[in-house]
DNA sequence: AATGAATGAGACTTCATTCAT
DNA sequence: TATGAATGAAGTCTCATTCAT
């Protein structure tokens, strides 16, 4: 009995969750009222407040969805058993960034850029970027430890720090890719290469 | 009319900036109200909209300063006529991340960060900071031109994706201090180059 | 959408027109606020709110509910075959408007000298001023037409003339009956057959 | 020296009415902030408010203005010794109705409509109202009187009565002029007296 | 369980008036 | 006496949330 009401319920969130999300990608978390997200998703409010009990308790969900992009990428890049590069496993970064701009649905990028700043007052989001971020950059760390093992990184560098210039590198190029619109994987790629050319 | 009141008309929006700045800082730019901001500023409501005609011009005002601290990183950089090279201009770039976050006043890259998310909702900011961004690359494609001339960079890239890419890696910086707290310019310089020995 | 609610919506409309209609009549439309209007209905503001989208509306539907008793006048007139001679509708009318103004809910005549003052810079009331005006004038006209069939009525004059002063009888009447307090349609009626007589 | 002064204040006043009146003709009493009486005075506000005491002085004072307009009718009507029938003083109060509309400064009858909803609530300019149109009427009532006398007028009705309803003609016009903009002196008194034909 | 009308605290803004200069 | 920046009470309206049906 409860597997059904149980499939119903995740497909009722499913649903309010992506109502908000098109209406946050739109308008942003504080522009985005309930009456639109209630709108959205054809539920009514009595229906929305059954499975979230706050506005904010939405706004979580869609962050931590967006936040949770990056978990799909070393799941594909790991798959395979080839010696994965620091720079490939950037570009593949970037590309999956595209990647998920593109996706029908919304470009869920536009809401990692709220989520990065609604983490500052929000220590929910906060604690949930964390998690994601400390998590990728553990997988940078992996790649870069590998890339050390291969000697084809300066093994007197601490990975971690690797790690970090490797992520860090990603909100750059999301961010001038909404703001600018004028960035693409393969020569935002070629332009680091160039400098590590000396 | 009197000689005073530009200078005293000046003063006031500074105040009521600063005011505005600090309520930002901590709450964002939604959930800050104007009795906050009225309040911080001690003046009266009344004086607060005879300088600002609406919330969204104060919110306009301090995106813009916090998206011009930009504008002073070059001006200190360029001023010395040493050649410049492209990681040596990013260091600089990244201790200036760091020097205006610690400043008085409040760390403004915490409005930087708003200014991001607002702007994909708000033409207004959209348009300040796209200008703001162009500008800031021009001056990393002149740094990577003037690399390309000196040999130390791979001449066969186009001097504007290596801007792209050298302008990307502030904004990840920036976020993974506020977000991680666990970056340095120094550290995060080495973590860069490190990718680059073969 | 149960079948309560079309009826529970003209009820609680009405109910907030009536309720700023005894505000109205006493303060004016201006210096009637919402918060009152939202006292006297005995809702919320968002009740109120839920119904008319804004002071305005509310203000709009005062203006032509009292400018729409006009419409009653020549419904009850015309109902009688008999024919109606220029003065006796004109007399009809006068008494219409001291029966208006004496009903229970608020003298609707206070509420008419506001429209036309409003009408000057609002264009809906203006607009529902001139529908309604020119709708009696049209009344009158048919009256002037019959009594100019009869012979009773000077054939040589436009009837739109005729329609003019007749109507233009109403407001004087109105008006003296509120500012001087000392008219009554007998007497009225009494001294214009005077001012004919020659 | 007061003499000088008190031209000055004079002027002063006229100058601060007749900006007001600019502003009330557009915008009505409410509408019309001091901040646009100011501005249009040319005047500061401390200079505005060492004429007038209040917003609501400069209102009545203007409310007084347009109400005092009838005024000048009689002062011209009776110059001439000629006998004057009701429907001739009639005529020339109409005529006056136009002429001052017309004259440059603004249509002061749009002022007068305002002053007589604004007599409602406001008892100063009630009073106002009530001085003025019981001096008219009992002017009226003169012609009336003489009108009875000539033979003219029947000599069985009150001569007041008469007068109210004499009086109570010209609002009509002044109201259609406004709203209908289709009346005209000559015209408007052709229809009533077709009215009279028998 | 579902509905959606109702709630009411609180947001933004205006504007008549004052008073230090 | 004149100025006009400053005041702050009060106005209109929104919107997250609840609860009677």
């Amino acid at each position: 009995m409860p597997k059904v009401t149980e499939e119903h319920r995740a497909a009722r969130r499913a649903q309010i969750v992506a109502a908000a999300r098109r209406c946050v990608i739109e308008q942003g978390f504080h522009k985005t009222t309930m009456a639109e997200v209630i709108r959205e998703s054809g539920l009514s409010a009595g229906a929305v407040y059954g499975y979230f009990k706050s506005k904010e308790q939405i706004v979580e969900a869609i962050a931590e969805e967006a936040l949770s992009t990056v978990d799909e990428l070393f799941g594909k890049l790991l798959a395979s058993e080839e010696p994965l590069s620091p720079l490939a496993a950037l570009e593949a970064a970037l590309n999956h960034v595209v990647s998920i701009a593109e996706r029908p649905g919304g470009d869920v990028t536009r809401v990692a850029i709220q989520a990065w700043s609604e983490a500052l007052r929000n220590p929910a989001i906060m604690t949930i970027a964390q998690g994601k971020y400390a998590q990728v950059r553990g997988r940078f760390e992996d790649v870069a430890r590998r890339g050390q093992a291969d000697g084809t990184v300066d093994p007197s560098v601490d990975p971690r720090h690797i790690a970090q210039a490797l992520f860090g590198i990603v909100p750059g190029f999301l961010l001038q890719r909404l703001i600018m619109g004028d960035v693409a994987p393969g020569t935002y790629t070629a332009g680091l290469r160039a400098l590590l050319r000396s």
